[in-house]
DNA sequence: GGTATTCCAGGGAGCGCTCTCTCCAAGGTC
DNA sequence: GACCTTGGAGAGAGCGCTCCCTGGAATACC
């Protein structure tokens, strides 16, 4: 029970809760730190007299000693080259499941900690602005979603030491601990099963070409549908928004209306690719199979729903900060890297 | 241009910059913080020896002093009774259009001054976690989105006599500023609309009903319907949620299969509602009227394009941001409301 | 030329906490 | 009973910064 203060004054002291209870300060101190050399009786007292007061440890004496604040950042970055879209990155980033999912994963593993995590997006004109909050120590570490192998911000992290973990495989060579899927392997499983239900004329709708992931998915489809003689896979690149799957399937049937099965490099593309199906009169799955990546909300949600290749992305999250966690405590130096594997989801869209 | 200091070594201190410089400590302070009362030639000097030393305030120490942190929450609050929902609070709020137009808006004001905003979703069980981070000082104020007029969460920031503002009339009275639209006007907007394109039949989708928003709308959209002499205006619930339109699209239909117009208290739902009518087999707009409120994204993404109720989000969000930075500079506590208009944007399916 | 005024750099206190070191008292050992 | 060990509380320094106050140099005024 907290005793709500007048507005205005400020919040009590160390120094006024011992003063209360008739303390030093370094008593109080102890026992809210869980030092364990207090006597009972004393601590019980103290407690009572933190909670008369309603004291609250000020957080920046606190750090200002200990260096820590018990608090991480999520930053999700956007390189320059891609601010200039239909649409914004705020508005993508806030409807993609992705985000959600990411935040649960990790917060499931930070919360019990006592850790908190607070969320920034990244855009690339506010990168400066957000390294500066990551500079003057506002957190101990970052989670950091770069989509680009152009992105700076994990080099810059490097250099300035902060501690900070990758959602994905890094586009250069970096010290840095991150969390990946099998990408390529995901794929694959979407060719084979496009294949096995019959389908000869595949294609492929991309993410942004910039990101290691994009990348690493279209080689795949495509090292996959090459070893069943398949030299030709036309592919059309998104960035990842409903409206750019539309859009890239639209493009692809133009050019290639053979096209039976579509392999998809994200649920929400999957998504506009079969409202573009739709307008186009084509039926799913009969006339064109399409199989998506993530398993995410978006593909329940479709008709036909999704079949999709599953991504543990909570799980990913949460062993992201793990390898934070362990990169804050000691200042070990070696980045690990954690990859998991994809699996088939086998809804009605293939 | 920052030298890279070696991993692992503390940032410099102003001490060592005013050192480097062959100045005090007083002095580096005020060109850091642009007191104009310093020589031009020294202050040149103290600059480059930022910039050789690659010198960043310490957070911690500064705020332990100023007692401000330049940076404010936006805090995502979601009610005790709400947890047991077939989607997961953070999917939902990471998947509405809205999160992202509020938080560009706030920024929008935010960066200018330097601001920073951390976003801390606080489902109810962690509702205490958040309040802990925001009591600690983390914070200079928070901006926050509650849902219920049952949350707490309001009450605790003013008592704690934290700055804040709301992002819709509370549920129950408060000395508190916040920010709305005129919700019953836009609900009007859409019932005149129905009734003036022929329909007959209406009913509307509410959002949760613990939220003085949704209440707003639907008394609203009754109101103008009684106006007309329909007294009886069928409805049914859901969460905001694409899922829960199509529910709730289905049992009205179900209920009441004569319904030609709909009134869905957000685009989401909406879409959903869009969504089970064409699985029933019922033409938009030709059988069914249907009109949103929002004017998101979602709106122009579905088939046929939704006709909305526009609400200004941004601008909303962005005077939030006004409202809160004038609470934070002076401990004005005298609260002040900004109530914005709605508008009809007519699209395809009404 | 001497005194009053202005300007601007430096000195020092102190923000609220942690953490080490010191010190006292109680218990154990011979 | 004198000495040593140990448990647990208090004292004090110091984290890096801001901000007030002081003091010296430069300028202005009579």
């Amino acid at each position: 029970m907290t005793s709500s203060r007048p507005d205005g004054q400020r919040s009590p002291t160390l120094e006024e809760v011992a003063e209360w209870a008739g303390v030093s300060r370094s008593t109080v101190s102890r026992v809210i730190n869980g030092v364990s050399t207090v006597d009972p009786e004393l601590r019980e007292l103290v407690q009572r007299a933190i909670d008369a007061t309603g004291y609250v440890p000020n957080l920046a004496a606190r750090s200002l000693v200990t260096r820590r604040t018990d608090s991480v950042a999520l930053v999700v970055s956007e390189p320059d080259d891609r601010t200039e879209q239909t649409e914004p990155f705020l508005n993508r980033i806030f409807t993609d499941p992705f985000l959600g999912r990411i935040t649960a994963g990790a917060l499931e593993v930070l919360r019990p900690e006592g850790i908190h995590l607070v969320i920034m997006p990244a855009e690339s004109p506010a990168h400066h602005h957000v390294l500066r909050y990551l500079r003057q120590g506002h957190v101990d570490g970052v989670l950091l979603i770069s989509s680009s192998d152009e992105d700076p911000l994990p080099q810059q992290l490097c250099d300035l030491g902060i501690p900070a973990v990758l959602s994905a495989r890094p586009g250069k060579p970096l010290p840095m601990s991150y969390v990946d899927v099998e990408q390529q392997v995901g794929a694959k499983l979407a060719a084979e099963h496009l294949l096995a239900i019959g389908r000869h004329h595949l294609a492929t709708i991309s993410g942004p070409l910039d990101m290691p992931s994009s990348q690493d998915r279209l080689a795949g489809f495509r090292a996959a549908l090459a070893v069943h003689g398949h030299a030709y896979v036309p592919s059309a690149a998104g960035n990842f928004t409903r409206a750019s799957g539309e859009q890239a399937a639209r493009e692809l049937f133009a050019a290639h209306p053979e096209i039976d099965g579509l392999f998809v490099a994200n649920d929400l593309m999957a998504e506009g690719a079969l409202q573009a199906l739709r307008d186009l009169g084509r039926r799913v799955p009969e006339e064109v199979a399409v199989v998506g990546f993530d398993n995410s909300i978006a593909a329940l949600q479709c008709r036909p729903r999704l079949t999709t290749i599953h991504q543990p992305l909570e799980e990913m999250a949460a062993e992201m900060a793990r390898l934070l966690l362990a990169r804050i405590g000691k200042a070990d130096p070696k980045p690990r890297s954690v990859i998991f594997h994809p699996r088939l989801v086998k809804r009605e869209s293939a």
